[in-house]
DNA sequence: TTATTCTTGTGTTTGTAATCACATAAGCTG
DNA sequence: CAGCTTATGTGATTACAAACACAAGAATAA
């Protein structure tokens, strides 16, 4: 229990808010460390709390009566998550997972449904998180629609590829074969597959964790469909 | 131009405001009429109005590259869309498209987001609507993660499937086997055959526009795998 | 009514990714 | 370091839905 104000200043969230409110949030909120696969989320649950990552990386996923699981989406450190069940007040649909060792602040959803009624700044970030992630899941849905596994593994890794400050596409602790297939509905053999062809051609490279995206144009001709290898 | 106060108090969305607001409303909407295939809402445009569904049917669909189509979710009467890009003033993701003869109104952007700023009730009603679409979005994710076909279209015809007031599962205005395919990525082809096994086994039953499904726990065991057929 | 467009039904062929079954490599941990 | 676990690499087989190509039925328009 109680976590430092300074942690929870971090945060876009509560940027806006009174110290002495944060003070008080930081009295009921706690700080979690999760080590790799560990479960942060569980699905089918009422929401008791909005989580906030402060390092690390989450995804959550949907497993599925069947064993196979579905994965939804990935939480990056400053981004939040479990906001839906907060809001809607209704079980939690996923399940959310630590992919990597991570740490997090929850708050109780009690505190933050308060904070939402009374600070229409709070809200207004919610609600907008809302829009992006909903926005986040249209992608992804378009994304399955792509008949080839090689064009969804490529349109999977241009959404992951971000612009390094010195200028370079890259993917920063790059996901498993496993993850990735979770996304896009193909297996992990396929996605080993696919790395292999986009390796061999020179479009990507592993550097330890992260994953150098040398040709996204490259990416691009197979995601739209304009070229099969 | 100029929409009817009484058309526009039928949606919750406007059922609280006062009289002059809603007349006010009223001036600056407008009543489209859409036929069959209509093409409603346009992809990739910046979000000019919020549209309100009077009756009809509409489909969201995200038309690929390479011509593919994939179905994102439908509207019903009394429902809305366009929701997403005029609050997060974003372009379109997605098209919709008129699946039936409909009617609907449409609300120029900015009057919805000075509404959304000066009525909490109004910003609240959008915000849950957003919630909602990330849930249906999650859900056909979901759906979307299973294996065979046959587990899909089971699965998307339990969430179509409503009770009729006389106690009845039904769908109404049954969607063509097309505009299913695209929902669950088959082929229509593949849709005809499920269906005709289901008919066959008697779990569902075509009458004119609706389906009358006989035997929903039978779709329910098909789709969590535990039965082939 | 007939004509025309949509929708549904059905057979055959074919490509391709899932599945299975290991091998190897890379990371951790004591 | 060894010893374990997790991650990646690779071949062989097989199931199965996509694709294609029509036929037939329904619905809508003329």
């Amino acid at each position: 229990m109680a976590v430092e104000p300074l942690l929870l200043k971090q945060f876009d969230l509560f940027k806006l808010l009174p110290n002495n409110v944060i003070a008080q949030l930081g009295q009921f909120s706690q700080l979690v460390e999760a080590p790799k696969r560990k479960v942060v989320m569980e699905k089918n649950q009422l929401a008791h709390s909005l989580g906030l990552l402060l390092d690390g990386r989450l995804q959550g996923v949907d497993m599925t009566l069947d064993g196979r699981e579905a994965g939804l989406y990935f939480v990056e450190p400053n981004d939040f998550f479990g906001e839906l069940a907060v809001i809607d007040q209704l079980p939690t649909h996923e399940t959310v997972i630590a992919l990597l060792p991570s740490r997090f602040v929850i708050v109780p959803a009690k505190i933050i449904l308060q904070l939402v009624n009374e600070v229409p700044q709070v809200a207004a970030i919610i609600n907008a998180r809302l829009a992006r992630r909903l926005r986040e899941a249209l992608v992804q849905r378009t994304l399955l629609s792509m008949s080839s596994p090689l064009q969804r593994v490529c349109a999977q890794l241009i959404q992951l590829t971000i612009q390094t400050p010195s200028g370079e596409q890259s993917i920063a602790f790059a996901p498993t074969h496993q993850e990735i297939a979770i996304m896009i509905n193909v297996t992990r053999e396929t996605v080993t597959r696919v790395f292999q062809k986009l390796q061999n051609n020179g479009v990507i490279i592993r550097q330890g964790n992260s994953l150098q995206v040398l040709n996204i144009q490259h990416l691009n001709l197979i995601a739209s469909g304009e070229q099969t290898e």
